[in-house]
DNA sequence: AATACTCCCAACCGCCAGTAC
DNA sequence: GGTACTGGCGGTTGGGAGTAT
């Protein structure tokens, strides 16, 4: 099929917002919407911009919801947890944080969060999502080893895997092998887990999965910071 | 002070899925 | 069912700002 382009790319402006163009798109959108169709807006509020470049900046930059400040410390655990077991999908991420949008939490991890020494280390922080998980073994079944139905089964059969890694992890002697063999663990978790979410998003609508399931993870996370006045003792 | 280098963020690009016709 | 169009997303880039030499 023939690629259209959404408009006349000669004859739009490019690069950086000017504030009146700013002002422009604000208060068009503040007093009659965007009209459902972002392809005609440029037109119908006076601008010489592509569609998608207006509903980029009204999204990632003018609409006011957008928080501007640094971000904190439990939005850091957030997306390190989120990111360890959903991987990039910077927009599903970003819903889990009000006022962030997926273009400030990709830009922010990478440019930051990856680069933490953890994050180095593991390819992102999954200690804490994947100890939260191992220490959830109490609803295993002791009979038929499977998940309590608080998961469904697609979720299960993701989270399966991690358990049954982490849980029958052998050998951990002395640091220096804790370390390698959990980063290793972990670079397989993190592909298994990858797998099962890649067919996760074809198969499930991922609206369907239960994110209570994060919050639970981070509020673990968070008590034992509280508690500990620090990161977790991991392991 | 001048230049080189790095970092960070806004914006663009191209692809894909959903929907209308 | 096929095609055209649109919105949404993730990856990537350009360039300004800050820092190092």
């Amino acid at each position: 099929m023939v690629k259209t382009p959404c408009c006349n790319k000669t004859k739009v402006r490019k690069g950086l917002w000017s504030p009146e163009e700013d002002a422009t798109l604000k208060n068009y959108i503040q007093n009659y919407g965007t009209g459902g169709n972002w392809i005609t807006f440029p037109h119908k509020a006076g601008l010489n911009r592509c569609g998608k470049s207006c509903r980029l900046r009204w999204l990632n930059y003018l609409r006011p919801d957008i928080k501007r400040e640094a971000f904190t410390l439990e939005e850091d655990n957030i997306i390190y947890t989120l990111y360890g077991v959903l991987g990039s999908k910077w927009s599903i991420i970003a819903s889990h944080l009000p006022g962030r949008t997926d273009n400030d939490v990709k830009n922010y991890w990478n440019s930051k969060l990856k680069k933490k020494p953890i994050a180095a280390t593991y390819g992102y922080k999954p200690t804490n999502s994947i100890d939260t998980i191992t220490a959830k073994t109490d609803l295993l079944s002791s009979t038929t080893n499977t998940l309590v139905p608080t998961f469904s089964a697609q979720e299960t059969s993701l989270i399966t895997p991690c358990l049954t890694e982490s849980t029958k992890n052998p050998s951990f002697s002395s640091s220096s092998q804790q370390d390698s063999t959990i980063s290793e663990t972990f670079s397989q978790l993190g592909e298994k887990y990858m797998f099962g979410n890649s067919s996760c998003s074809k198969g499930i609508p991922m609206d369907n999965i239960d994110y209570g399931y994060f919050d639970e993870i981070l509020s673990e996370i968070w008590s034992q910071e509280a508690a500990t006045g620090g990161v977790p003792n991991l392991y």
